[in-house]
RNA sequence: GCCACCGUAGCUCAGUGGUAGAGCACUCCCUUGGUAAGGGAGAGGUCAUGGGUUCAAGUCCCAUUGGUGGCUCCA
């Protein structure tokens, strides 16, 4: 008879098999009463799953104490709410709609179907399919799972007709598809049952099997639709079965649930807050930069006020660098292609960079000769024997392919847009001797580097063919890893601190210790695996280990910021790399007098100053702080009469540094009030005859409701050169 | 790259086969006004590009290009 373990560690005795709910309730009513499902040795099942022999258990609920949400209990209420909007979907659209998979996501869920011929889903469908949603929801019918015999499974299934479920029972079954050719294996997370040995097929049903809507479904889901709370629809996608694109293209439908109205509605205000702050709507309204069509998709034109953010946050990370030890360098845009040949980017990402740049002789000399374009593409990607031989030897492996090796005077050179800037600082390390004396060597670049990014994913400033990085390689002996990376994280920690944001996270990313596709030896992976969690661990954020995810060459560590409204974003990483002293024949001479491989830390811990800026407009809403801010101060003259002291004012400013505009519009004040707030623009100084004659400015802040006063301008002048250079809002104003 | 949707004035958008529109921005005029848009006039468009259907195309069809949302990918 099972003896449950609960989560305190406290253990209950029952006389006969008993369900999550039994044990809920024999822990209180109000648990039995907020249960939603029970995890049974930390796997998540419905609630009624009745359990007859030892285990441990947790019963899921809605949230935990501190009344935050519940991850599994969010899991649960999206799950069954994906059922729920499914039935909706039939109910208004038509029985046609067949439905296909529909998982709980991160932050809502998704249901895949195939709308037939004749049949459509329009967002006009929505508010149709929200009301039905939330009747289904108020009826509270139970969530009933049962289950068919396989064989019995399949025919209901197969009458039903509906081959996209056909085909989840066949894949879950370990059976050939028969409705389905091609395509790959099922989602390792799907909502089928998963290949096992069970001899039979899972159904839920909304409400009663047999009369109301049901599903294959592996489960788990929540006692009834009550405990939905509140569902609604977001959008439509296209996405294909199986992620296949050459199978069927089904419409996936996105939404979201949570336990109650309230907290869909404040979901709902957040989505809207986010797309008020898209960074390419604001960086269109406040022309922070441009994208042009003729110059290139995915490649950014810096505007004037854009630069100005891009500069002030450079010169920023450049005085932490130039604290932390760093010297600077600049490199060019390309590089030959032998370059990445040696340092192993070409051809293996080919993909993903820009073509070669052949030069123009060579090229007519070859299609002169007759050369054909996959001859002159495999000429292109050969590798001469000596160049070959070196990295092969230095490597202690077959890195470069023997069928890559080709004979010089078939080789065509050319030259890459750099897609990386670390054979660029190798060759500047390799180019003068280096004593362990002089370690670590950090050569940082705000390096710019191109990369044929797929169309379908550009994105505004935040996924671009043409980046700049703010990118370092750290020259280390294998002892001064864990104080280099360290210094990487310490230098984040002080640059999103200033940004106010104070919410990030660090991934670890591990190797994968049963992978032999790694290099460098175990011992040196262990050290640099140590030194990443340990120094994730001094910083204090908080940070996850991620076993399998770290790059072939070495661990490495990926930053996660949460902005101000809480979303996450990938910013930049530090990588520890074993592989490129040996690529490149890097070398130092030891205590020992003898020559060592250094170990290269490749770090861009923003990513590229794109992407930060992105994140820095949506982040601050377009209201950069006065250091940031293109303009930080606008003078607003009451009437031309106060232009002369506008432009004294004005003179004052300019001259320390600020920067200042005057705005000699031949308008009224609060017109210009107007314009001057939409611009987000962090001081104005409104000046009449009175402040004129007093030498003061009428000091406006962003963000305060009421005006700060009049100020001696002298003051002003003080206070925001503090503030500009204390980086501080000392003047007062507000995001 | 794949799928769906979209592209009209600098910006935001209206225009469902019959003479291209509005608001804001811009230029000029009036107004000289103390804290979130005073008034008037003017200028501005090969309706993304190229083909096609039609007596007639911003509108319908095809292609191309760019954008958006997804999918896939991401050193």
């Amino acid at each position: 008879m099972p003896t449950i373990t609960l989560p305190d560690g406290s253990k209950k005795s029952f006389d006969k098999p008993v369900s999550g709910k039994d044990i809920a309730a024999s822990i209180g009513a109000g648990l039995a009463k907020a249960a939603l499902g029970v995890k049974i040795d930390g796997e998540l099942r419905d609630l009624a799953t009745v359990i007859d022999r030892d285990a441990s258990i947790s019963i899921v609920t809605e949230r935990d104490r501190q009344k935050v949400l519940d991850k599994d209990g969010l899991y649960l209420i999206r799950h069954s709410a994906a059922h729920v909007m499914a039935e909706a979907i039939q109910d208004v659209i038509g029985k046609e709609v067949q439905i296909a998979y529909g998982p709980p996501t991160d932050t809502g869920f998704f249901y895949d179907m195939y709308v037939p011929e004749g049949k459509k889903i329009s967002s006009d469908h929505f508010a149709a399919i929200n009301k039905r949603i939330a009747e289904i929801i108020a009826e509270n019918r139970p969530i009933t799972r049962y289950e068919v015999a396989t064989n019995d499974g399949l025919s209901k299934l197969k009458a039903e007709g509906n081959k996209y479920k056909v085909d989840n029972a066949e894949r879950a079954l370990g059976m050939p598809s028969s409705v389905y050719k091609g395509g790959k294996p099922a989602f390792a997370d799907a909502s089928v049952a998963r290949p096992s040995a069970s001899p039979s097929l899972t159904f839920y049903a909304t409400g009663n099997p047999g009369q109301n809507w049901e599903d294959l479904c592996r489960g788990p889901h929540v006692p009834s639709t009550g405990r939905i709370g509140a569902a609604c629809v977001l959008s439509l996608a296209s996405a294909y079965w199986h992620g296949d694109e050459n199978s069927d293209r089904l419409i996936r439908v996105y939404g979201t649930a949570f336990p109650t109205q309230a907290e869909l509605d404040e979901y709902l205000k957040q989505k809207e807050e986010a797309a008020k702050r898209d960074h390419r709507v604001i960086g269109k309204h406040l022309r922070l930069f441009h994208i042009d069509e003729d110059v290139g998709q995915g490649l950014i034109l810096w505007t004037p006020r854009g630069s100005i953010v891009r500069k002030e946050l450079q010169n920023f990370i450049s005085a932490e660098l130039k604290k932390q030890g760093y010297t600077e360098v600049f490199t060019p845009h390309i590089g030959r292609l032998e370059l990445y040949k040696t340092s192993g980017h070409f051809p293996y990402y080919k993909d993903s960079q820009f073509a070669p740049i052949v030069e123009r002789q060579a090229l007519e000399e070859l299609c002169k000769s007759g050369c054909s374009c996959a001859e002159m593409m495999s000429r292109v990607d050969g590798v001469s024997a000596r160049l070959a031989a070196g990295i092969n030897e230095r490597t202690k492996a077959t890195t470069i392919a023997a069928d890559r090796i080709m004979a010089d005077d078939k080789l065509v050179d050319g030259f890459m847009l750099k897609p990386m800037n670390c054979p660029h600082h190798a060759k500047i390390f390799g180019s003068s001797p280096h004593s362990y004396r002089d370690m670590p060597v950090r050569l940082a670049e705000f390096g710019t580097v191109y990369r044929w990014e797929q169309s379908g994913e550009l994105n505004g400033l935040t996924r671009v063919r043409g980046f700049t990085q703010d990118d370092a390689h750290l020259f280390c002996t294998e002892d001064q890893v864990p104080a280099e990376i360290q210094g990487c994280l310490s230098l984040v920690k002080t640059i999103f601190n200033v940004l106010g944001m104070k919410d990030y996270r660090v991934r670890v990313g591990l190797r994968d210790k049963d992978s032999n596709k790694y290099t460098g030896s175990a011992e040196s992976w262990d050290k640099a695996e140590a030194a990443c969690i340990a120094a994730a661990q001094s910083l204090g954020v908080t940070f996850s280990q991620e076993p399998g995810e770290a790059a072939f060459y070495g661990p490495k560590i990926d930053f996660v910021v949460k902005d101000v409204i809480g979303r996450e974003w990938q910013l930049g990483t530090v990588q520890v790399d074993y592989q490129m002293g040996n690529r490149f024949d890097l070398s130092y001479i030891g205590p020992d007098n003898k020559a060592h491989r250094p170990v290269v830390i490749h770090r861009a811990p923003f990513g590229s100053m794109e992407r930060f800026c992105g994140v820095l407009i949506e982040h601050f809403a377009g209201a950069f702080p006065t250091w940031l801010s293109p303009e930080q101060v606008r003078i607003l003259p009451i009437s031309d009469k106060t232009l002369d002291y506008g432009r004294e004012a004005l003179a004052a400013l300019q001259a320390v540094g600020v920067r200042a505009t005057l705005d000699e519009s031949n308008e009224r004040v609060q017109a210009k009030i107007k314009v001057a707030a939409d611009e987000k623009i962090p001081y104005m100084l409104i000046v009449g005859p009175r402040d004129a004659e007093n030498k003061a400015v009428s000091v406006r802040a962003r963000g305060v409701e009421k005006d700060l006063g009049a100020m001696p301008l002298a003051k002003f002048v003080a206070d925001i050169q503090a503030e500009i250079a204390s980086k501080s809002a000392v003047l007062g104003v507000k995001p």
